[in-house]
DNA sequence: ATAATTGCAAACACTTTGCATTTAT
DNA sequence: ATAAATGCAAAGTGTTTGCAATTAT
């Protein structure tokens, strides 16, 4: 958790218990939560949902979290590790597995030359049906 | 407008003023549309906006439509042309860019190889600065 | 000490739903 | 004639906000 500190220190955030709550389940998650769902993980510990919201609006802003709309209605967060990631998304039981390496890397280059744009990211979500829900 | 009144038909759907009205304007679309866009478009026809989600719904349940979410909170819809698009979206002006041709079919027969999952659609959105927005 | 952060409750934005009425078949 | 679709208003979610109280520096 010192990591958390030492980022916060340096763009000039408190380092606030809420904070280190949010940080550490989104640090101890295999993939990207909602904020109800960091919330319920924090029963028992005072914070508030919109807390919740408010630190993961401005750990966005400052980088440390990445926002993406997998599911339908909610946005899930989840650490910025610089070197970024997709993931496949099970349709039927929702598990999200992250994979590795970006296939995109090169495709970006070459539609910055076509089409005058440039690029700063991308989402890439795959969608289907995981080994295990194949064999139910 | 005689391929939904073909394609409602083989599904066992009603070929209503309304839903002729949505499809229309999807038809029409350069890029994805929400339901309130939508709505708006229709200013002066008779509509209700639950109407137009009742419609999205279904259309969709039928494959008619691909829903989205590339902004925040609003899901937007276009029409299922079988072979798929994806676009380019400027973080200044919102404005979405069709991209013709897909890079990601070779990696998904890989993905499918390693990771033993059934793929079976993906999304791709990328994002950057437009040329007009560079200009600014 | 003081400026930033939080909790709480209330507002907001997008979407869905129940039910009576209308409409396409 | 009848089952499906619509309009309307009301309820449901997910998210944001104003303000007073608390907390990290």
């Amino acid at each position: 958790m010192e990591d958390l500190q030492k980022i916060l220190e340096a763009k000039g955030l408190k380092n606030t218990r809420q904070r280190k709550l949010v940080f550490s389940v989104l640090k101890a998650a295999e993939g990207p939560l909602s904020a109800e769902e960091i919330y319920i993980q924090l029963q028992g510990e005072k914070i508030n949902l919109s807390t919740v919201y408010r630190i993961l609006e401005i750990f966005l802003q400052k980088e440390i979290v990445l926002k993406t709309n997998i599911s339908d209605q909610k946005s899930t967060y989840e650490i910025n590790h610089s070197e970024h990631r997709h993931y496949l998304i099970c349709i039927k039981c929702k598990k999200v597995t992250p994979i590795s390496g970006c296939p995109l890397r090169a495709y970006e280059t070459y539609l910055t030359q076509k089409n005058q744009y440039i690029i700063l990211e991308h989402k890439l979500e795959i969608m289907g049906i995981c080994p295990d829900c194949q064999n139910k």
